[in-house]
DNA sequence: TGTTATTTGCAACTTTGTTGCAAAAGGCGT
DNA sequence: ACGCCTTTTGCAACAAAGTTGCAAATAACA
């Protein structure tokens, strides 16, 4: 089921269906947490870092997946929900940090709140990056 | 009166009065935007790479400055306003960068909105980045 | 001014980002 | 199924940023 989505999903974008970017987008779906790039060079180190970084690129410019910032300064990516294009990302919801696992999800559920800005300043879009603990590692420590 | 101000500063968190760490703190408070490594290595290039690394580590971890997250991945720094320590930062404002000047400044006026997790999920802090187009840059435009 | 703990500079190494180029592979018409 | 053409990949090479250990220099304090 899920190698059709891939390829459909490929072709939409008008990209070639290369081995390459089949894993990655695989590693985006069955992940629930954002991805960084030295996370896909272990899970699919039969391919060159250029090439995935090359792949990452191509996504990003695409509209596939959108950066997720952390605040270790390492950028991971998730995949796009909505209608994204290479201009303007039309998911804008909350990113969620834990602090115990370190993972990084995309909470959709949750969209970013309007901002009000001084005089003078243009809103263009944001980035908003909640950390604190996870539902899992929650449950975790009530045993 | 902005070399006493520096020293008082210092002299607060228990650091000892180096030329290194009153010059950064001197480019923190000359400057109106925030401020990441390499912006000091140019300004500051009579200082070793490290010891300006690890004079960041240090005002970091006691709270004098904070990180800023920024979109391309390159952490900036910005004095924290607010009592802050190392474990907790209690100055939690609305981040913006300008895509057209690229500084990123803190927007003390606007804090960050308050946001409702699902439920699991606990807040600790936030990180909140706002793009588009600063209040100088939009002036410029207007000729 | 001398003692001691802290800080600095340097060397070295790791990780990540980035580009050019030739070989390999994908898409497509035949 | 074949060949052509364009895109993609792997490799080499380099740039930039992060990180650590250690000995020399320096700040704090008596
Ligand atoms: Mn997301
Ligand atoms: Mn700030
Ligand atoms: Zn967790
Ligand atoms: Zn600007």
């Amino acid at each position: 089921m899920s190698a059709d989505n891939i390829n459909m999903l490929l072709k939409t974008y008008n990209l070639r269906l290369t081995e390459c970017r089949k894993d990655v987008i695989g590693v985006f779906m069955e992940q629930h947490h954002a991805v960084s790039q030295p996370d896909l060079e272990l899970r699919l180190n039969h391919y060159d870092r250029v090439t995935l970084y090359r792949t990452l690129t191509t996504f990003l410019n695409k509209g596939i997946i959108h950066k997720v910032l952390d605040d270790t300064g390492l950028t991971k990516y998730a995949l796009c929900s909505g209608h994204c294009t290479e201009h303007h990302h039309a998911d804008e919801h909350v990113h969620f940090k834990c602090i115990k696992c370190e993972n990084t999800i995309c909470i959709d559920a949750v969209s970013v709140p309007a901002i009000t800005l001084p005089d003078g300043f243009t809103y263009l879009d944001a980035n908003l990056l909640v950390r604190g603990i996870c539902k899992i590692c929650q449950a975790k420590n009530n045993h």
